[in-house]
DNA sequence: ATATATATAGACCAATCGGTATAATTTTTA
DNA sequence: TAAAAATTATACCGATTGGTCTATATATAT
């Protein structure tokens, strides 16, 4: 029963870690082999391609993180609106309670990379599909046709992505609570 | 007369474009001093503080730049909804056409530097209140309560941002078309 | 013309970057 | 237990990073 974290997932956690708080390019290996204790050996074993396919597995694991809180998030209610608004309720809370010392999720690497690298371009945009695709699930359930929710979903993402970014330039959970108040006039339901 | 560009312009020019390309810590002060053709002596003449002055003077004419850009959407209709519709359709043509290219501007180096300098992170924000308050304006004039407008420009900024990032990492517009066809319910005037 | 700022030129610095090499070790299989 | 496979440990690599230094020009004054 090897129940212990592996060294190839301490180096992913913490990468994923590091990258969402400074970014790609600001993150080194020797700080990511350091703070995880696995050896720099220990990379290149795992990693053969190196720090792309370290960010790329580290994106990946970011996304399931965050598709778990949108998730659990979203079941609060069955009301689309009422469980969306919960959601990024949950986000400004949690950003204001850490002081917004985590940095936005996926963003960073996205910005930085997208230009340089197909593969972690393809992995940040397949990160912003999940989400879209639960928003989208959330409002087809709601009673939403399917096209419809796909669009709002869009429209949900780019709020909640955004509102992110100038919160945490802000430093301030403001843009999240204004654009939380507006999800019932995006999808048309007044309250 | 001297109306040749100086050698600070050029390195502020070079710079704020490799930033917004590249982000803050993937552009390198050789790469800056190399295609602006201005020497290394010459940077650190004119910016003793170094890289992090001529971010923020980057990211300050980058500030202007963009405002002006909106300046120019938004006179082209006394109708906000249309106005803002009308500047976003803008920026999708132009990253449709430009094959984007040109990255996010602002955002890139907020999510790099707010966390690890605060003079940088004030820089990015002043850029997105600039931006903010060019909207707010608008929906004053259109007939908005002042603080009504400050909260609805808060979301239309984050829209246009999150939808931004989006199209940036799919490589396609339609973020940002979407988001456009949303501002008339965002601003309860159904079209 | 001469003195005085203003600006340029580019060699140089320690530190760090991503990445490689190989030997030693641990774990698994036979 | 012996052999084989998986993993770890470092020392090391060239390249590049942001930043410094001093000598040399180039203007602008007097």
């Amino acid at each position: 029963m090897n129940e212990k974290v592996s060294s190839k997932e301490k180096l992913i956690i913490t990468a994923s870690k590091l990258f969402q708080q400074q970014g790609y390019h600001a993150t080194g290996l020797n700080q990511i082999t350091k703070e995880s204790g696995a050896p720099k050996g220990s990379l290149y074993y795992h990693f053969p391609d190196g720090k792309e396919q370290l960010a790329l597995e580290s994106i990946q694991l970011t996304t399931e993180f965050v598709a778990r809180q949108i998730e659990e998030g979203l079941k609060q209610s069955d009301n689309p609106v009422i469980a969306i608004q919960h959601f990024i309720s949950m986000i400004a809370d949690r950003f204001q309670k850490e002081g917004h010392q985590q940095g936005v999720p996926i963003a960073a690497v996205a910005l930085e990379t997208s230009l340089i690298s197909d593969e972690l371009r393809k992995g940040c945009q397949e990160a912003y599909r999940k989400f879209q695709n639960l928003f989208a699930q959330k409002l087809v359930s709601g009673g939403f046709v399917e096209e419809r929710a796909e669009q709002l979903a869009v429209v949900i993402n780019s709020m909640i992505e955004g509102a992110f970014l100038l919160s945490f330039t802000y430093g301030d959970s403001r843009p999240l609570r204004l654009v939380a108040e507006e999800i019932p006039h995006v999808l048309r339901m007044e309250d």
